[in-house]
RNA sequence: CGCGGGGUGGAGCAGUCUGGUCAGCUCGGAUGGCUCAUAACCAUCAGGUCGUAGGUUCAAAUCCUACCCCCGCAACCA
C-alpha cells in the first residue's frame, strides 16, 4: 500500500487582503493535488490562515471588536480566493482553531527538552508595542515612521526554543535529500545561510507585550510567539496528536512555500519536527515572486494585481494557465496584462481553442459527428511526467503546448477538407477521413488527460465534447478572443 | 573580497553540469499557402561577435582566469 499523500500550503497572516502570492500557493499546490489524483492516489491538501499576533489585536481594537471576531471576518477573503481558484483542498485550518489551540500547547509541552528561559534585547518602539529588526530600525534610521518617535533598546524574558540543537541533523537531511529543497539553488542558499549554525529563536512574549495569542502551558505570564503556533498547523490540522489518522499522512510529500518564508521552514520547522521526533517533510517546494512589468508588487506602490480580476475577466482556466505556465514554478516570474492578454488569444484561443473547434467543425459537417474509436493518443509523454515529478509545472504545460501545435500541423498536412472533397468520387475516400478525424480526436482527448491538473474546466470540456464517439456539441467557442489591454487587430480604424 | 541568481536576435526564454549533432523555442514583424476553424491554422524569412578581455582545445554559448553590469537575500513585508 502507498502511503496516502499530503501537501502543505503556507498559512497567510489574516491581517491583509489575499493578492497573487497567497493564490500561486494555493494554484501549485493544487495542480500537484489534481496530477496525483489522476494518477490514483490519495490526497490530502491543506490550507489555512494565521490568526494571532499583535497585528491583528491592534485592527480588532481599531474596529472595536474582539480579535476573534476579527479574524472571523477576516479569514474568509482567503477562503474565498482559494474557492475561486478551485483549490481542491480537503483540510482548512484556523491557528484560533480549539483543536490547533491545544495541540500547540501539547507541542510546547513536548518540547520542554528544548526550551530554556531567556533575554530578549531588540529595538522596540511605545507607539507600536511591538519590538523591530535591527534592519528596520536601521532603515528607519532609529525612529518609527508611524509614530515618529525613537526606538528604544529595551530587552523581555521569553522562552527560547534551542533550533541549534538540531542544525547537524538538519544540515545533513538536507544535503542527503531526506529533506529535498527545490530548486536545487534554494538549498544552496539555505545551506550557506546556516553555515555557521541555526540561531536558537524566541518563542514567547511576556503577555503585556503580546496578548493575543496561545497561552504557554504552565506560565500564566507568556503567551506564544508566532512560531511554534503557525508552523504546529501543518500536522495539527491532520489532528495531531491525538487523532489518529494524522499517521497515515505525516510526513507531507510536498510543502509549498514562497522564497521569502524558506528560512522559516527549512530551519525552525525541521528543528520542531525533531524536537517531537517526527519525520521531516520529503519536500518544499520554493516559488519565487511574481513581478509586475519588472517591479515588485507593493502597498506602496499600488500594483498589486488582484487575482479576481483576472479571474472574472477572461476566466478561471486563463488565470491557471497563465500563472503555471508562464510564471516559472521555481523562479521568479514576470506579470503584464500585455503578456497575459497574448498569452490567452494565442496560446489558448488560437492554439488549443480554434483546434478543438476545428475539429468539432469538421466531424459535424462532414461524418454528422460520428467518430468512432478514437485511437489513443500517441505522444510521448515521458518529458510532461519528468517535469511534473521535478515539480516543474510550466515545463509540463510547454510540452502540452507541443502536442497542441503538431495536432495542427498533422491537419494541415493531411487537410480533411480535401479528403471529403473525394468522398463519393473516390471508393477509400470515406474510411480515410474517418480515420483522419479520429486520429486527431485521439490526439485531442491525450491533450485533455495531460491538461487535468491544469485546466479542469477545459480538460472536462474536451473530454465531453469527444469522449462518447460522438460530437456533443457546447455553447459558444472556448476562449473567445478579449482585447481589454491590447489592440484589437481587427478593429475598424479610429 | 558577505551569500545566491543572471547577462543569448525587438521582447521573454531554452541550451552551459555530460565541449562538436546549437545557435534553438515562444511572442511580436514580413512574405507566401490554405479555407475545416475563434480573420484562426500551416510554411518560409527576418541574421544575435551567445556581457567584456584573455586562456585551454582539432573544436566553446558550453571548461579555466580576470573584469563589467543587472536582480534578489542578509531572520519574522507571498
Amino acid at each position: 500500500m502507498e502511503k496516502k499523500l499530503y501537501i502543505t500550503t503556507a498559512i497567510p497572516y489574516v491581517n491583509g487582503t489575499p493578492h497573487i502570492g497567497h493564490a500561486l500557493d494555493y494554484l501549485l499546490a493544487d495542480i500537484w493535488t489534481r496530477y496525483q489524483k489522476q494518477n490514483g492516489r490519495e490526497v490530502r491538501f491543506q490550507v489555512g490562515t494565521d490568526e494571532h499576533g499583535n497585528k491583528i489585536a491592534a485592527k480588532a481594537a481599531e474596529a472595536g471588536i474582539e480579535p476573534k471576531l476579527y479574524a472571523d471576518k477576516m479569514y474568509v477573503n482567503f477562503e474565498v480566493l482559494m474557492q475561486k481558484i478551485n483549490a481542491s483542498y480537503t483540510d482548512f485550518v484556523r491557528t484560533t482553531d480549539e483543536h490547533h489551540i491545544g495541540a500547540v500547547q501539547y507541542i510546547w509541552q513536548k518540547l520542554q527538552p528544548y526550551l530554556y528561559r531567556g533575554t530578549y534585547e531588540g529595538w522596540y518602539c511605545i507607539g507600536c508595542e511591538a519590538f523591530v529588526t535591527d534592519k528596520e530600525a536601521t532603515d528607519n534610521n532609529g525612529v518609527c515612521p508611524d509614530h515618529n518617535q525613537p526606538y528604544q533598546r529595551l530587552s523581555e524574558d521569553n522562552y527560547y526554543f534551542k533550533t541549534s540543537a538540531f542544525t547537524d541533523r538538519i544540515r545533513e537531511a538536507i544535503e542527503t535529500g531526506t529533506m529535498q529543497i527545490v530548486p536545487e539553488f534554494r538549498k544552496k542558499e539555505f545551506l550557506e545561510l546556516i553555515k555557521d549554525g541555526l540561531q536558537d529563536v524566541s518563542v514567547s512574549r511576556p503577555r503585556k507585550n503580546l496578548s493575543w495569542g496561545i497561552p504557554v502551558p504552565g506560565d500564566p505570564d507568556q503567551v506564544m510567539y508566532v512560531w511554534l503556533d503557525a508552523l504546529a498547523n501543518y500536522i495539527t490540522v491532520l489532528g495531531y496528536p491525538d487523532r489518529a489518522d494524522w499517521q497515515e499522512y505525516w510526513p507531507a510529500d510536498v510543502q509549498v512555500i514562497g522564497k521569502d518564508i524558506l528560512r522559516f521552514h527549512a530551519g525552525i520547522w525541521p528543528a520542531m519536527l525533531l524536537g517531537l521526533e517526527l519525520d521531516l517533510p520529503k519536500k518544499l517546494l520554493v516559488h519565487g515572486f511574481i513581478n509586475v512589468g519588472g517591479v515588485k508588487q507593493s502597498k506602496t506602490l499600488g500594483n498589486g494585481v488582484n487575482p479576481t480580476d483576472v479571474i472574472d475577466n477572461y476566466g478561471l482556466d486563463a488565470f491557471r494557465y497563465f500563472f503555471a505556465r508562464h510564471i516559472p514554478t521555481l523562479d521568479d516570474g514576470d506579470f503584464t496584462w500585455e503578456k497575459f492578454e497574448t498569452a490567452y488569444n494565442t496560446e489558448l484561443g488560437n492554439d488549443l481553442g480554434n483546434a478543438i473547434q476545428r475539429i468539432a467543425g469538421m466531424l459535424t459537417r462532414y461524418q454528422a459527428g460520428v467518430i468512432g474509436q478514437a485511437p489513443q493518443g500517441e505522444h510521448d509523454m515521458g518529458t510532461y511526467h519528468e517535469s511534473m515529478e521535478k515539480l516543474e509545472f510550466n515545463k509540463a504545460l510547454d510540452e502540452v503546448w507541443l502536442m497542441v501545435r503538431s495536432l495542427n500541423q498533422y491537419i494541415e498536412n493531411v487537410k480533411p477538407w480535401e479528403i471529403a472533397k473525394l468522398v463519393g468520387k473516390d471508393a477509400e475516400a470515406e474510411a480515410h477521413l474517418s480515420e483522419v478525424l479520429a486520429y486527431a480526436v485521439g490526439a485531442l482527448l491525450q491533450i485533455g488527460d495531460l491538461l487535468v491538473p491544469f485546466l479542469p474546466a477545459t480538460a472536462a470540456r474536451i473530454h465531453q465534447t469527444f469522449e462518447s464517439g460522438v460530437v456533443v456539441p457546447s455553447e459558444g467557442v472556448l476562449f473567445p478572443k478579449i482585447y481589454l489591454h491590447t489592440p484589437d487587430p481587427h478593429a475598424p480604424k479610429a
